[in-house]
DNA sequence: AATGAATGAGGGTTCATTCAT
DNA sequence: GATGAATGAACCCTCATTCAT
């Protein structure tokens, strides 16, 4: 089957990207990987880039629509950015260099390839930034820019990359998206100083 | 002047780095931005290698210092982890690659550097778990796991760069460091919530 | 055809390393005088070095063995020590450059590969040697050290090399190698002298 | 003293050039090793193939120089052969690779260069075969043509060089040069065939 | 569809040479 | 006389890409 030889090539090739980025892998190592010739690379794929790009469009899509999906959900605010922080750690742990490559803007990435991923972000930044707003007007969230809360929230879930790498491991109580979820609510500070802030 | 030479390599080659990373930045650019033969950048550093190191280190040594340093400060913790806060934003706004490589462990960096950096990065790990320890302890910050909070700190801190990117713009009230200080103390929680929790 | 491109580089490459060493020789000009890319050198070989050293291996083999089954003849030690003559001074003349690789030990020689060489160089010797212990044996021989003898006889036979370049040409009546065996055998002295000796 | 820096550099050069040869030698090894800056080796020499050639030179000269003064003694034609080989086994023993570089005509030589070269060579080779030429006059050599004789006893002195790599030690009787000397006389076949040939 | 030999632009690096000091 | 920072041509080698099979 066709696409057999093609999947093969990508599942290898994320791999290999995965473990020693764009330009540390060559087509020669992909190649004898996934077990195929290296002109075989060249009639899946127009290029390097291409190979490159299509793997993070494949990953990225699946990631990107399951959290944009969650606008057309009728959940509450909170369960829905407990959802994302969900996704996202989960995009992480699942595809870490792909989380990686989304979240950098390399420069080797092309115009297209940047707009189509730019797009995709905004989107996803609207579905928080919505959601944000909502939940400041029901009053469980605290009053502010909601566009500035959705930047940040986002940028704290982008850090379960590192997160992971630091070693926080799961006790049995919470897992780290639930950890991450109840920092990003409740923040460091301590209830004597809330109610203190009274 | 010796040094002017060097330096002004270093710079370029900062920039260089920056905007495309380590593979993707050739020692020809890096010499033609810089005004100099190729040879004169070999006559400085040993490889392309020691040339990226050297940066990291020039740089990176300031920031590690100057955060390990404010263990030895009187100041409340609150004040010490706001400290911490805007010498990583700086850090960022004025070092955004040099931050970046840091955190990220490419695979390229060698064992040698890899153990000075992380060794670095567990000493500054430390001067935030100790800060919120004592926190804990008189109230200020809330009951937990000061392990786990430093670490979910520094990453909040840590995403300072992708921040940047993302157009959050100072506006007159707060500056970037502030907002983030506030977002790590306080949450997003609504107060009404708060009070439930109680 | 494959073998066509790979003998066709080593040929050049041989008559290059020839005329000007190994290190005054660059694969580029070895490309160009092969009429290939650069690449394409590599595709074949690994490097430059084992370029150079499967030329020394292809063609010093052939030297080497129909030396060392010399041992396994009947031919009586004086014939045996005319035919490595012939076969020594052939080396020279078809393969000058590559017997002066194999008499001279360059530094830039890597051990392993010494090692096969020196293997080959002292069966050589044995061969020699054996021959002259046999020949002394017999009486055919002058009395004195088999190996020293054998040593000295094998460097005299390499000087073939230099030999050539001093244009001794050919006469009718007797061949270079046939010269060469002459004098091993005889040396120079007069017939007067040698009658005083007695 | 100028001059000491110069011999400085000299001595220190042709103990690299020996070890390593002309191509794998570097100026600024040489410049560590006379313990002086780069360009005072430049200041001395016009460039490095005329450091080298400077002492090819000065080594070279003393050696054809010596060898040549022999056609002006009273001596025999044995004892002259005698002390050329003494004198040339000298040679390589203590300039093992000036020696190596005159015999071979390395193409990186400059024109100029080799013919001052070639002309002590053939002086040498004149002293020799006149040499021969009484010697057969007078029985002491065999018959024979003197040029070719001649160009034999340089090639087979000139494998002192080789000789020396194989360790053929010098025993209490006699030392390397009686023993090439003796070979180079007598030739290796027994009395029993001698008298044979009579 | 698939292959792999061939290509050449470009990479990192070395080093003979120059020149201001 | 002496220095060493600076230079750039040239080196070895890699690798994305092509194309005949």
């Amino acid at each position: 089957m066709k696409e057999d030889t093609k999947m093969n090539i990508m599942t290898k090739a994320t791999k290999l990207f995965a473990q020693k980025g764009f330009s540390e892998t060559s087509i020669s190592q992909i190649a004898k990987k996934a077990n195929v010739g290296k002109g075989t690379i060249y009639w899946h794929f127009d290029s390097k880039e291409d190979l490159f790009f299509s793997i993070i469009k494949q990953k990225g899509k699946a990631f990107f629509d399951s959290v944009i999906k969650l606008k057309d959900s009728n959940k509450e605010p909170q369960e829905i950015i407990h959802e994302y922080i969900i996704k996202r750690v989960e995009f992480s742990d699942n595809n870490y260099d792909v989380a990686k490559m989304l979240i950098n803007n390399n420069e080797m990435i092309n115009r297209d390839f940047k707009e189509v991923i730019e797009k995709k972000h905004l989107e996803v930044l609207k579905v928080i930034e919505n959601t944000i707003q909502k939940g400041i007007k029901t009053g469980v969230f605290r009053e502010g820019n909601p566009h500035e809360y959705a930047l940040m929230i986002i940028n704290t879930a982008n850090s379960a990359n590192i997160f992971k790498d630091h070693g926080l491991k799961d006790s049995t109580e919470k897992s780290k998206a639930e950890k991450i979820f109840e920092f990003i609510m409740n923040g460091l500070k301590g209830k004597e100083d809330r109610n203190a802030e009274k």
